[in-house]
DNA sequence: AACTAATTTAAACAAATGTTTAATTTAATT
DNA sequence: AATTAAATTAAACATTTGTTTAAATTAGTT
């Protein structure tokens, strides 16, 4: 699908408003305001208040897996080497569009809008599914331990990051870290962060030597 | 605080709703329905919806740290030991708890309530707080590796086990367990879950030998 | 039995909700 | 310049929202 700039801006601003105040929360009046657009704009490009929610999830989850399959093709790297970029991408990804993650929790706890659901689904079969393979991979190659759970592991990524993401305060002010700039703070965190679950994956992936 | 049984069924509802509704996607209309009394009572017994949502958080948040706390204190016990208890206590808690820690979430997510979000915030640094000492005192005793975080740590703990049941129909699709019922299949993800989780722990905490 | 306090009710309140309308302005095409 | 299509607007629509009211009922006390 292509925006004009105007639709853009009303994905953004209701992006915004759904994250941090709840699908319910945020009125369409609220985005329309915060878009600097008519109410009345919303229903005429998107359809509804629904269909707007729809269409979020629809651009930002677009040519998400794609990079991964590439990675996996890659005959060049170790399967830990490719372990550990989807680690690198995810993290980021993450941190980046910390927004679009949190709508992305509430969805899927609330599971209320049938489209955004399916579409999910759809996303974490295909994960899981690339995971499971490089999983596979990496033993054949007596890189990884057997019998590893592609689900548990992805499970332990995803949920390590966003739990530190939601409790981002409360890590800054753990680890004194108040007088970082927002931007600094989360470089930090990405590095940190990506640091931790790469030693979680190797300590439980890889043979003891 | 001390509730009659009336009052009870409000919370339950209540809490019921907001964690698979939002707490804007339900109404002070739903929750009165499912408990079974007239919309006024809600105000009569709580005053408004927000402080029904602060009596849900501090009802079910009330002696939370206790058992953590008696843990410590017990002697007989080596550190790894008590950090297995702990694992247990945590997964145990979220799976029989699950509306709860849902909503948790979300809150966590929105800090709308300034109330509910102070009381998350000392509990966490309660948390933190206790699990940092038992770390420390694993270090001197030679059982933990130093210069662990405890927030990182309690991230990875509680991050998985979230999204693991935020996602539990996709991991029972996974793992192909559709012929099992909710208690069965919960008990499952409680035994696999503490077994990743102490697997992580021990792989991350312990030194090699 | 009489009285008081606590509980429960249906109805009403204003405010806010998502969506639509019909008129107007802007842009594009002929 | 005239015509058509697209974009934008303020106002109105019917519902739903959280809360309050004032009357009715129940329970507890004297």
């Amino acid at each position: 699908m292509n925006y004009n700039d105007k639709q853009l801006q009303i994905l953004n601003s209701a992006e915004k408003l759904f994250s941090c105040k709840g699908y319910d929360g945020a009125s369409v009046r609220d985005i329309a305001e915060e878009a600097g657009v008519n109410i009345a704009m919303i229903s005429y490009y998107f359809g509804s208040k629904e269909k707007l929610m729809q269409a979020i999830f629809e651009s930002r989850t677009s040519q998400l897996t794609e990079k991964i399959e590439g990675l996996l093709k890659n005959e060049g790297l170790t399967p830990l080497q490719k372990l550990e970029i989807v680690v690198d991408d995810y993290v980021d990804r993450i941190i980046s569009k910390e927004r679009f993650y949190k709508l992305m929790i509430c969805e899927q706890m609330m599971e209320k809008n049938t489209v955004v659901t399916e579409l999910l689904n759809a996303l974490k079969k295909k994960n899981t599914e690339l995971l499971g393979k490089l999983l596979k991979d990496g033993e054949q190659k007596k890189a990884f331990k057997p019998g590893i759970d592609p689900v548990m592991l992805f499970n332990t990524m995803i949920g390590t990051v966003l739990q530190t993401f939601i409790n981002k305060d409360h890590y800054k002010i753990q680890n004194h870290l108040e007088q970082l700039g927002e931007e600094e703070f989360k470089k930090l965190l990405l590095e940190k962060l990506t640091k931790h679950i790469k030693e979680l994956f190797k300590a439980i992936l890889q043979y003891e030597d």
